[in-house]
DNA sequence: TAAACTTATTAGGTGAGCCAAAATAGGAGG
DNA sequence: CCTCCTATTTTGGCTCACCTAATAAGTTTA
């Protein structure tokens, strides 16, 4: 059908405000969204030409049931984003509202299914709790970049494993004092940008082109260089 | 500084572009972003005028410092998101990379930052991959709603903690098998929309409105029915 | 070096989604 | 039933981000 974010939010906002105050106006929705009410009459009647809602001059509003259809799975998607930001990030509250009142109109169906199991299955396993609990002790101490060398999965590159004609930037040096201070003289500081311009049949040496001039370095000391792709 | 979507993604695709191809043109953009040309040499003006890009009239296309501070920033934004679709929630490489570029314009710093301790940890942290494992192989098992009763955090309401005037939708019943009978012979079925119109003085019985017709329950038999909120 | 092709720019439009100001409808009280 | 006041609708306008078609610049190629 091919709903736009703001008809969306729309229909989740009449199926909210229908929960607590039993008649919608426009009136209603003019408050919630801090807008001029002149834009909230032109939408319901687009939504009425849709059929997704029903609305007669001056007089309340009403989702159809294809309109209750889709309030409720865009209403599905903010609640489960709301509570992943909210209860395992620790988003506060009004950053984890806003967020998931966006994301939730562009989430695929598939993320969307996976983040559910996701929760679903923090919630249910108990060895996850405690796991959980760590994490959200250590949320307040840690640096925390996701750039380092981590685990396997969500490794940075190396620059050995840049191909030809790539370029990267230099986010770590590795490898023992001498080696670092080696490579540092030669200007591999972090932050700055490399290309790769030339390489040998092995990938040994490689050479590459660094603030302007040309550099070439054995593969065995680029394993110790750290890349940002 | 207040920049849009596609003003941010313009930004990012030429940052990415720089990687690969040293020199970025009008034609490359058209090519990534399937768009009239039009479209792009229109957009480049603008970014020129806003300092984030240089571009002489049929030349090439260069971010200033300015733009490459943005376009990082946003690029960042898309890494983790996609890292953490991809890797942790094991959402596929195309709904992935979709989703992360849609979110990266929208999430907020606070939850971009928690998001990228999380991954960082799970990274970190070698319990953890044991325990993602054991979700990694339930993914395809499980049913997954994120809507029953799991564990603290994230729970359902029941129908004894809706408030007059609130509606609801009967999600499951618990409790023994004869109650269970009872109450759905009295037309608690999931699925069906409830609406509290009654509340005695503390909070029992309870009277509401389910297909058209009045019902009363005790709060003890309220307690077993779970509300999709 | 002029035609032919590719790439980019200009000009003129469109639809979505908002706004302010003016016009109207409905309801409450005299 | 007339008068106010508030809620709503109508009207006309604006920006963003696209588009097509026409034109112009740059590059090959014969
Ligand atoms: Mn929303
Ligand atoms: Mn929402
Ligand atoms: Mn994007
Ligand atoms: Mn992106």
């Amino acid at each position: 059908m091919e709903l736009t974010k703001s008809m969306e939010d729309y229909l989740e906002s009449i199926y909210i405000l229908k929960k607590q105050k039993r008649y919608v106006r426009i009136k209603d929705i003019v408050e919630k969204f801090n807008i001029a009410a002149a834009s909230v009459t032109e939408a319901m009647l687009k939504l009425s030409k849709k059929n997704l809602v029903e609305h007669e001059k001056y007089g309340y509003i009403d989702l159809t049931e294809k309109g209750m259809e889709e309030a409720r799975r865009v209403y599905s998607r903010h609640k489960i984003l709301y509570k992943f930001l909210k209860n395992i990030l620790l988003v506060s509250e009004g950053n984890s509202e806003n967020d998931a009142c966006e994301m939730e109109h562009i989430i695929s169906k598939e993320s969307y299914e996976k983040l559910v199991k996701f929760c679903d299955f923090v919630n249910k396993d108990t060895d996850t709790s405690s796991l959980l609990d760590k994490f959200h002790n250590s949320i307040d101490s840690k640096e925390g970049s996701c750039n380092d060398n981590g685990g396997d999965k969500m490794k940075n590159k190396r620059l050995n494993e840049l191909k030809l004609g790539e370029t990267g930037i230099i986010l770590k040096i590795e490898g023992d004092k001498k080696l670092r201070k080696r490579l540092m003289d030669m200007g591999m500081l972090p932050g700055t940008d490399v290309k790769i311009v030339k390489v040998a049949p092995l990938g040994d040496p490689i050479e590459m082109k660094i603030k302007g001039f040309h550099l070439t370095i054995r593969k065995e000391d680029a394993k110790n260089i750290l890349i940002e792709d």
